[in-house]
DNA sequence: CGATCAGACTTAGATAGCTAAGTATTTTAT
DNA sequence: ATAAAATACTTAGCTATCTAAGTCTGATCG
């Protein structure tokens, strides 16, 4: 029992992966949300808008998935869209389960203004690491991701333990 | 215009370092959630404990620093913490502006239970990923993170732009 | 055909984060 | 010494997320 065994014990977050996740995650967060807040936009529906410019016309439980958000989530945030006219949504005739989701002309519009904010963002973040380095980390971002999906998977089916 | 560089301003979420770190951030989220319920906590606790394992007695905007939250976020969080009988809340007597937090018998008790949890996820995410490419995702989710912080400051010095 | 199961959306209520503004205390600068 | 500024915490109220449970619609199977 030396000291360093301790300080492993510790789980430091400069050496915890979740932590700088959740770190990094709130700094993107943040500065998009300042960018959207002056096109007088909430944060949340960059991600539905985003989702839509590439499938217009998804149901609702798609944009979830694509969101990687809950159901609930997802018509909460779409509704308040409905509500300021970026979107519309119509019951499909036939399978009158689902709602199918298009943009509106105005939603189109925002489409030239949001994605250079994006683009900036992204970079801004990168600044000052190589392309390769970028590339690994957007790779082992994925991996991890998709393992812990799995993990989550297996806790629910394990309801006991 | 040929249509490669219509995809490239799409700005696909596969190839967006901030949807990537959204999403993996939530991954590491669900899954630290559903082991904490098997110990009857919220998820919200984990971050302050860990921070009082390392610094008890620090005061609450040093706690509110250390898990890069604003610092309603950490008053509402010590106190329902207080409430469960996990830390105590004491206003220093040379500076009585501050509140120090002391970890409970009871707090102190959780490292126990709670660190293997954390080490295990961690573990769980890196899986089949090498050494050292988890050094350099972690080193890049340092450097992104510093970016933003410093962008946002940026943002908010430029009231209008 | 009718009962049951599955799917898509919705509702209700909780949690964790934020910003903006308020209070009490200490420090700084006239 | 006192007015102004800064600091630490708090309050109030909003946003985005979640889980659990409910409703309607469609699919399956005896």
């Amino acid at each position: 029992m030396t000291d360093l065994p301790d300080i492993a014990d510790e789980l430091p977050p400069d050496r915890s992966l979740g932590f700088q996740v959740r770190r990094c995650h709130r700094a993107f967060d943040r500065v998009l949300n300042a960018q959207l807040a002056r096109e007088g936009l909430a944060s949340g529906f960059w991600y539905f808008l985003r989702a839509l410019w590439q499938e217009n016309g998804a149901t609702q439980k798609r944009l979830a998935q694509l969101n990687n958000v809950t159901e609930p989530t997802a018509v909460a945030m779409l509704r308040a869209m409905d509500g300021l006219g970026l979107i519309e949504r119509v019951r499909n005739a036939e399978d009158r389960r689902k709602v199918n989701v298009f943009l509106t002309p105005r939603g189109e519009a925002l489409r030239g203004a949001l994605t250079p904010h994006a683009r900036r963002i992204n970079a801004v973040a990168g600044e000052g690491v190589s392309a390769r380095d970028l590339e690994t980390c957007l790779r082992v971002l994925k991996k991890m991701s998709d393992n812990l999906a799995a993990e989550a998977a297996r806790l629910a089916d394990a309801p006991l333990r």
